[in-house]
DNA sequence: GGCCAGGTGTAAA
DNA sequence: TTTACACATGGC
């Protein structure tokens, strides 16, 4: 068992499973994908409850809402006239390709989500990995510090995920687990300052117990 | 009051 | 190819 598995492991065994991503429909996914791009998932929480609220939470709805209103509804989550853009933009491309089932299961899934502005490699993957159903590793904030910090691992957003990629076997569910367990732990034990306060899983690396400098 | 939060696009070095 | 900056609100 290679260092990737073991983490994986270890992190299964001490949260146990996290069932993601936490969305009521494939297009709630998407838009929460979006929505929470650089913000605390807890201000996200707070637009998704209006957006279902107002029952606006289809591709059709969104596109006829005012632009005003809309960014009333998302203020929330921040860059909110930039979101209520990306929201309207891929709910357009949505319906061009029929249905959410119809834009997800259409071929080159992820390229066709990154050729959407707003819609990055987190985002694309985490669309394909959560909605798509397709096994491909989404490589975060949390997944870039905890590398770095228990492993040294330091690299652009391709290389981290490779290594996912070559020390997993292909596997869906794995995939989806692995990186909600990563946000688990980093939201609870290694945050940015004090670094790895309390660490539980008791990683082969020199930071677990180390307290914080500053 | 300052730091941080489940990023992305654009422009300049 | 890398770096800097804008985008913006809310919790702690």
């Amino acid at each position: 068992m290679n260092g990737i598995e073991r983490l994986f492991k270890r992190l299964y065994e001490h949260f146990g499973p996290q069932y993601w991503w936490p969305a009521e429909s494939k297009f709630e996914v998407m838009i929460g994908t979006i929505l929470t791009q650089n913000v605390n998932w807890k201000n996200v929480e707070t637009a998704i409850s209006k957006l279902k609220k107002e029952r606006i939470m289809t591709p059709e709805k969104i596109l006829k809402t005012d632009d005003y209103i809309l960014h009333g509804y998302l203020r929330s989550t921040g860059f909110y006239r930039q979101k209520s853009a990306r929201l309207k933009e891929i709910s357009r491309k949505i319906l061009e390709e029929g249905s959410v089932e119809d834009f997800l299961d259409a071929d080159e899934l992820r390229t066709r989500l990154l050729g959407i502005k707003g819609i990055g490699p987190e985002t694309a993957d985490s669309i394909a990995l959560y909605a798509g159903d397709i096994p491909i590793f989404v490589v975060d904030a949390y997944t870039k510090r905890i590398l770095e910090r228990c492993y040294g691992i330091q690299g652009s957003y391709e290389y981290i995920q490779d290594i996912f990629h070559k020390n997993l076997p292909e596997d869906l569910h794995k995939y989806q687990e692995y990186h909600a367990l990563l946000v688990k732990l980093a939201k609870k034990h290694c945050k940015v300052k004090p670094i790895c306060q309390g660490c539980p899983i008791a990683l082969d690396c020199g930071f677990t117990t180390q307290k914080a400098t500053s």
